[in-house]
DNA sequence: CCAAAGTATGACAACTTGTCGTATCTGTCA
DNA sequence: TGACAGATACGACAAGTTGTCATACTTTGG
């Protein structure tokens, strides 16, 4: 149950991998750190490592040359913050926050007709 | 735009003025490290101060002894975050984590339906 | 004027994050 | 086959954050 909070880095490796599920530590440190800079090779690894420590992507071995995938899905990611957030502070319940957004109006008007959509989606 | 994630200690600290929006360091003291034990007594008033700092509570300096009130409530804390969670991961939309949650069964029945008035509240 | 209870802060240890440097490993090719 | 290029593995750090104390200063009731 790992509802572990990605530090900047991390997450910034994360969007790279969301986008592409399949890249070498060089080709990440490329998009990561452009302007060459190979010292930066070390700051890729370690980064890898540990999001390999926290399960949040794998490594497959079998060439020499690692390729990296997520394992979990940016919306999964979301989902679980979402989630640990409101068991942490509203007894697990999205409708506060969501009655707050509304009451501030920061919820867009598409915004909230996708969620009624999604919602309706759901016959009782 | 302070979107600070309040620690663990801190935030227990807002929890008690959300339930009683107006409360003294002793006060606080006592109920969040029971059993006596005086030398908390530092502790509180530096994660009251750093609370202040973060302009998440406000001190009120009339009496010698001060009172302390949150500024802002649970529900925007908790919409706040999960507001700077969309931004920085899905263009500010909800959308992808709600729809993984119903994908996920992970939001019970009442749940939905809770939401789906609210937003039905909201006419086009 | 003193004691009691508060407030204000410096100082820490433990942890976390982002970085490097370096040591080791492995496949390629002259 | 031996050396090199490019990977991987990982120790070490400086900064910054958190949770805690200890201590010093302040105010007020008696």
């Amino acid at each position: 149950m790992s509802h572990k909070n990605l530090p900047n880095a991390e997450l910034a490796l994360m969007e790279l991998l969301w986008n592409d599920p399949a890249l070498t530590a060089r080709q990440i440190r490329e998009k990561l750190y452009p302007g060459d800079s190979r010292s930066q090779n070390g700051t890729v690894q370690r980064l890898l490592q540990r999001l390999e420590e926290k399960k949040f992507i794998k490594r497959d071995r079998e060439l020499p040359v690692h390729l990296f995938s997520p394992i979990s899905t940016r919306e999964s990611y979301v989902a679980q913050q979402m989630t640990s957030l409101t068991e942490k502070l509203t007894q697990g319940s999205f409708v506060p926050a969501i009655t707050h957004l509304l009451e501030e109006k920061k919820l867009s008007r598409t915004e909230i007709d996708k969620l009624r959509t999604i919602l309706e989606g759901e016959s009782s």
